[in-house]
DNA sequence: GAGCGTGATGTAATCGGTTTCATTAACGAT
DNA sequence: ATCGTTAATGAAACCGATTACATCACGCTC
């Protein structure tokens, strides 16, 4: 008499059908008589029966979960595209598993991206080794890609984006533009910075290397950068910058204001991503934007349309970003 | 000759030994002599077997998974709660599934409290129904709590932190102190709205109503607060005041400063929870600094021990929170 | 009335492990 | 030589569902 759990051997007995039956009340009720079905309803009614879901999903050959891979979940940066898989893979009867890859080690890696751990897998994390991902359960990647893995990609034209960022200063009349990119390797950093050359190039303006300044997307690093700045002579340093993320930029913002000096009047800086708190700091960041709920849907969906075994053309997902213009930007002081 | 999957009786056959023999070999390795248990590695290796995890969690009736319950995955507050909760239950073998309140039906709420769903539930959210959820899993409530719910929480003492950043405005000098609220209804609101006001009390300060304005702990919300801060006359209005969030902190002191005012020399503002990017702002904000990243590995861990059935007082657990005073706040102006 | 299709249901195998229980061999003690 | 003990292992039940296949009753056709 403890807290015995029926299952559906129970309830089959108790509506005088057999288990199959009870089964197929439940999965496919078309197969079954009506007068059967009230019975089985009945049946489950009284003992209080729930499906066990873990006995399905071995019969099924299935886990029910889809494990997205992202390299840091302190970062709030991810939170919204995690919402935004969230938001359409619950409605599908899929579970969320969250794994942060630094907080794994590598070798629990290989666990995740097993059949017997989840359905699918969502990556985030553009640093992840290829090889130990290869061949394995159904995957996409989302905002970051590992070079080498075949898989669909949603992501941006971090380059075209980056392009949008540095016209937009150049378009202002800066002639001195500096740079601060991200994590050293991150295939982000890279496409970005790439996108800021070619515009500089095509622009016809000077690239300098000390323009470039080192980051890792922190809010610290985005600090740090702006001491260098402030150390550089006022008359060859870069009289605007842009950083590869929006967390460099506050950074730099509030270490430049601290120091006396005020954006955009002394420097115009744009960032990178639109997080939600930058509209509300002064002076409101010029940024892009990226569409991160969406990145997370698209992702989730690519996904789900492979598991069921929908035709997926591998190819590339690029939403397109839009440069939001705000206050931390203007035209250089003469 | 397709992509088979071994399983545990090719390798038993590989090996020639029975399956059972086998998972000895594998979970209780000293069961089982020096001989056989080189034998059926060896025969792992070959077969590239990887044991089926839903096999096994059936037979144990366990799922090796710990549902999180949060209201809005999207707002970064919670990311770092989750960090700390998945840095202690990778180690411990057990995945972390991630259900966002908002996004999933009040009925698919009983399915996470299922056991065949996962082996336990971290309560993030404080507005769940209490019902729903009694009698059901092992579960704890972090940060947030529902009222009626019986579970150990891990939290903070949210009415003494408010006296904290009241009594620092006091202390300064200010008589004229307001709150801006969180959501209504929310057990944190309530809890921090009462610490503001007994602490006004004890001060013998003035409490009046026209000092306390609603919000939702969201930037917008904060933004809004100070609108109506602004509008109202300057010789009665607040001097400084207390947000129950950091983000309406953000909120407010961007509305202000954007209407030509300064913090702290206009008005004084002291936020709550300590998210990193406040103290990069200008001014750096003055704020309540709640252990997020503790509080989320202590509820994983009181989960977990009393999953292996240790002993559970089902007291709370009380973290501390600390002042940090930056420069969002200073005396009145005279 | 024989033959056959259809709908409803039961039997038993199956998914892939774990674990109880039984069996056997080896060894030391009496 | 016999007994008891222990270590190592296998056979088979079991976890809780799903599903291929068999069965049976019913109604229809010719």
């Amino acid at each position: 008499m403890k807290k015995y759990r029926p299952n559906i051997s129970d309830v089959a007995r108790l509506a005088g059908v057999s288990t199959a039956t009870v089964s197929r009340a439940l999965s496919n009720p078309s197969l079954v008589s009506e007068a059967t079905r009230k019975a089985v309803q009945g049946a489950i009614a009284t003992t209080g029966y729930r499906l066990n879901e873990t006995a399905r999903n071995l019969r099924h050959r299935r886990t029910g979960g889809i494990v997205a891979l992202v390299p840091n979940l302190a970062n709030p940066f991810f939170s919204q595209i995690l919402s935004g898989i969230a938001s359409v893979l619950g409605p599908a009867g899929y579970n969320l598993l969250i794994a942060d890859t630094r907080t794994a080690g590598a070798d629990r890696l290989l666990d995740y991206a097993e059949p017997s751990r989840a359905d699918g897998l969502i990556i985030l994390d553009g640093s992840l080794p290829a090889a130990a991902l290869t061949g394995r359960i159904p995957m996409v990647e989302a905002c970051e890609w590992v070079p080498g893995l075949a898989a669909p990609r949603v992501k941006i034209d971090n380059r075209a984006a980056a392009g949008l960022a540095v016209n937009h200063l150049a378009d202002l009349g800066h002639s001195r533009i500096g740079h601060v990119v991200g994590p050293a390797g991150n295939v982000l950093s890279v496409a970005r910075l790439a996108g800021y050359e070619d515009t500089l190039r095509s622009r016809g303006l000077p690239l300098m290397q000390s323009a470039i300044y080192q980051g890792d997307f922190s809010l610290e690093s985005g600090r740090v950068a702006a001491e260098v700045w402030l150390q550089q002579p006022q008359d060859t340093r870069p009289t605007a910058l842009f950083l590869a993320s929006d967390a460099m930029a506050c950074g730099f913002i509030g270490e430049v204001q601290r120091h006396g000096l005020s954006v955009p009047r002394d420097v115009s800086v744009v960032g990178f991503d639109d997080i939600e708190l930058i509209a509300h700091i002064s002076p409101p960041l010029t940024t892009i934007r990226q569409p991160r709920t969406a990145i997370g849907q698209i992702a989730a969906e690519r996904l789900l349309n492979r598991l069921r075994g929908g035709e997926d053309t591998d190819q590339d997902t690029i939403l397109s970003v839009e440069l939001i213009i705000r206050a931390s930007t203007a035209a250089p002081r003469l």
